[in-house]
DNA sequence: CTAATATTAGTAACTATTACTGTTAATTAG
DNA sequence: CTAATTAACAGTAATAGTTACTAATATTAG
């Protein structure tokens, strides 16, 4: 049985506020400006409840922590080789490669986790400049 | 300036054996067969040698650890959700997907990281049994 | 309101990985 | 073939991210 907490309320709450994908770190600085004394253990606890119930996403880019979104949609990324930041990218779904995948697969597809690598368009302009 | 090193050889040799995509802990604990005395901290110096120079592929799929493929060309793997196991999939490449990403996206798409999920042949077939 | 219990803060523990240090061994120069 | 140079090593300590534990607190049900 799943009770309301004011901490996971106000995770979730920054997660609506921002397009940014912050680690469980940045949520816990962002979450203690609302709820000073917040534990980084509960940021953890909640951000793994979320993830579970698929309220948020839960992205593992490669680098040295995972990043949260606060939109469950299924939708794209972009990891910055320039800045690092992860953006959200608009774009139509591909599941079509699921089914390039199982062709001539012996098991079973189910889906995919996908992200991109490059330059946001920030970088991109600076770089050019 | 590399020099040459029995430990990196064995390494390699061990990976070039396997295609079970092994996570760092596995080679190390495989090529102490050979050299008893190895030290983790020379798997990992040299995981991340061969991954650098383009002679091996690391994996990142999401799991608590990254696992190492001693296959460097191109290719996409599937995560079993039932055994854990990563396998090699024989499909074509999916170059298409940087182009859709990058339709109406300002910055520039240098590439993309994907894998799939699903159930592998051998569970496929134990779960229908 | 009271009882039951999910959640918390704070801290300790854990796991994967990297950094450090003195030693060993591969390469280069003579 | 030495000797000098230094990359790589073994062993160990340290770090980072995350999870587990515990007693106290807050939420919900009745």
């Amino acid at each position: 049985m799943i009770k309301h907490s004011r901490q996971r309320d106000a995770i979730l709450t920054y997660l609506h506020s921002t397009k940014s994908h912050p680690t469980a770190e940045t949520v816990y600085e962002n979450v203690r400006e609302s709820i000073p004394n917040i534990s980084l253990g509960t940021v953890y606890r909640n951000l793994n409840m979320l993830a579970e119930t698929g309220d948020i996403l839960r992205l593992s880019c490669g680098g040295t922590s995972d990043r949260y979104d606060g939109n469950p949609e299924q939708h794209y990324h972009i990891l910055c080789r320039e800045c690092g930041r992860v953006s959200d990218l608009e774009m139509a779904g591909l599941e079509h490669i699921n089914v390039i995948a199982g062709a001539g697969f012996g098991g079973t597809i189910e889906g995919h986790f996908a992200y991109f690598y490059g330059c946001c368009p920030e970088c991109t302009k600076n770089s050019t400049e």
